[in-house]
DNA sequence: CCGCATCCTAAAGGATACTG
DNA sequence: CAGTATCCTTTAGGATGCGG
């Protein structure tokens, strides 16, 4: 391993079983806190309506996915003490970086959908 | 829904349940697929080599995580037919981009690991 | 060396019901 | 409205053993 490609000692860590930066990653790109982040960067909503945004999320696990990236402080949270509650989900400053990176990946993924279901068509064919 | 903003009009449909391009988010950017994905963005690497690489991984989930990427035509995969056999895989033209972007998530990540780790202890406090 | 197949355990995730 | 708690089902994932 010689390192010396900035961008390789920067990576490499990540590969080392014990990283704790793999458990952020998870939280950030994993199936419910990609959808999060992405919807949160069209800024504040609240939890219902964010649930009603990303469509399919259970109440639980929207829960539990916006507990994990508030502890990570991507996500700030603003309690506005009236009655009813009224609760207020929305992306810190690196929040904001991560979300806009995020979206930059679901574009371009979304934009190669096409060979995408080529591929998945050849590959099904040739073993079918 | 306005949609008037182009990156809204591109990302609006992963929102939806039934949207196709989730499942390949999935595979992309879950837990083993972007580090899968960036280990060969230094290159092509045979199976066991991967393996090694991608520190914690099980051979079950290494070879589930590499089909889902080949079929989805992000992995290519080379067999020579050699005894013993050697298999070599690489990224395809668009596991590329993929990757590249992956890359770049997981670099912003670990550069803002110290404040991730700042926010967390935060957290934790005002709840303990 | 590559990599299925099987079995089994642990964790993710959904549905429902209930509280401030 | 914004959750928490519980139960239950499904899936992820590790270990092991065999075959090409």
């Amino acid at each position: 391993m010689a390192a010396t490609d900035p961008i390789e000692d920067l990576v490499a860590d990540v590969f080392a079983r014990a990283c704790t930066s793999r458990g952020v990653l998870e939280n950030v790109a994993g199936k419910w806190g990609i959808l999060a982040l992405a919807a949160l960067s069209d800024g504040a909503y609240r939890f219902n309506a964010l649930r009603r945004r990303v469509d399919g999320i259970s109440e639980k696990m929207l829960a539990q996915t916006l507990h994990a990236l508030e502890r990570d402080g991507l996500v700030r949270r603003d309690v506005q003490g009236t009655i009813p509650p009224r609760v207020e989900y929305s992306l810190t400053p690196i929040g904001e970086k991560i979300s806009f990176k995020l979206l930059e990946l679901i574009e371009l993924v979304e934009g190669e959908m096409p060979e995408v279901h080529a591929a998945r068509a050849r590959y099904d064919d040739t073993r079918r």
